[in-house]
DNA sequence: GTATATGCAAAGGGTTTGCACGGTT
DNA sequence: AACCGTGCAAACCCTTTGCATATAC
């Protein structure tokens, strides 16, 4: 359990309440999860409880600095514990594959948004989408027009 | 209008109707548009068309490379004519402000991925996530508390 | 003429909201 | 005791789908 997560939701206001734990205690259990998913996992212990309250206390926790999200593919945002490793999500629009980066990858990319545009930008948060190395040899086969 | 955009519907197996016309028109004029904006813009010259119509619309523009999106923020996503400058989209999360930046800003960040990871990245398809400068100015007077 | 595209309406995910009740402070 | 958080159900937005009709080829 991220040390303090309590303390940190005390000093922004909100109160400490057992779905809020449990749903902590869900995102950081499974690595990536959608509110569906953290549902699913919270009621295997507590099956009272609701869709709603988990949408609501994602976002609590985002706001106090415990968990992100990112959007991998067109459904339903990806959360996770934001004391993992930060990471980008590479997501292969053939296969739907996602693997995961180092943020450093982007170092460089980052400072130059920053130094040029004076864009700070949330890298965690952040999906690539493209061909992974497996989509792209299975469609050598195929046409030959993707290139970058 | 793009050149050949009618050759490259019909060398994919898809047929010219006016529909697909009006809507990629509507997606050239409008320069960023959600597929409801791009409903709005071509029901000023055919109001019969359909909401539906448009997306399986968009859907194979897409196909055959007239059209890309991308996924600003959480609701619907943006089209864009590909014709176009390839551009990644800087989306401020604190104002909902939208940059354009060409894509080579991220062409060493591409590359490194697909040297590391044989990673092929559309660029364009990407939404890079944080604060602008005005927001990251705006905020100097609260907390100080962001890096990267 | 035949297969494809369209319009319409209904269904489908994912998310948000109003309200009364229950729990934390 | 006061207020915040929760469960429930309904509403909401965005998108997809089935089907009959119309249209491009």
């Amino acid at each position: 359990m991220i040390v303090d997560w309590d303390r940190r939701l005390r000093e922004h206001g909100f109160r400490i309440t057992p779905q809020r734990q449990l749903v902590l205690e869900a995102v950081e259990r499974l690595r990536h999860g959608t509110p569906e998913e953290i549902l699913v996992e919270v009621q295997r212990t507590a099956s009272g409880v609701n869709l709603s309250t988990v949408y609501r206390t994602l976002e609590v926790l985002e706001d106090v600095g415990l968990v992100t999200h990112a959007h991998i593919g067109h459904g339903a945002p990806t959360y996770h514990a934001v004391d993992e490793h930060m990471h980008i999500h590479l997501v292969c629009d053939r296969c739907s594959k996602v693997m995961s980066v180092p943020a450093e990858t982007a170092a460089e990319f980052v400072g130059g948004l920053k130094a040029e545009h004076g864009f700070v930008t949330d890298i965690s948060h952040v999906s690539i989408h493209g061909w992974c190395v497996a989509c792209i040899e299975a469609s050598r086969s195929d046409l030959d027009e993707s290139a970058q």
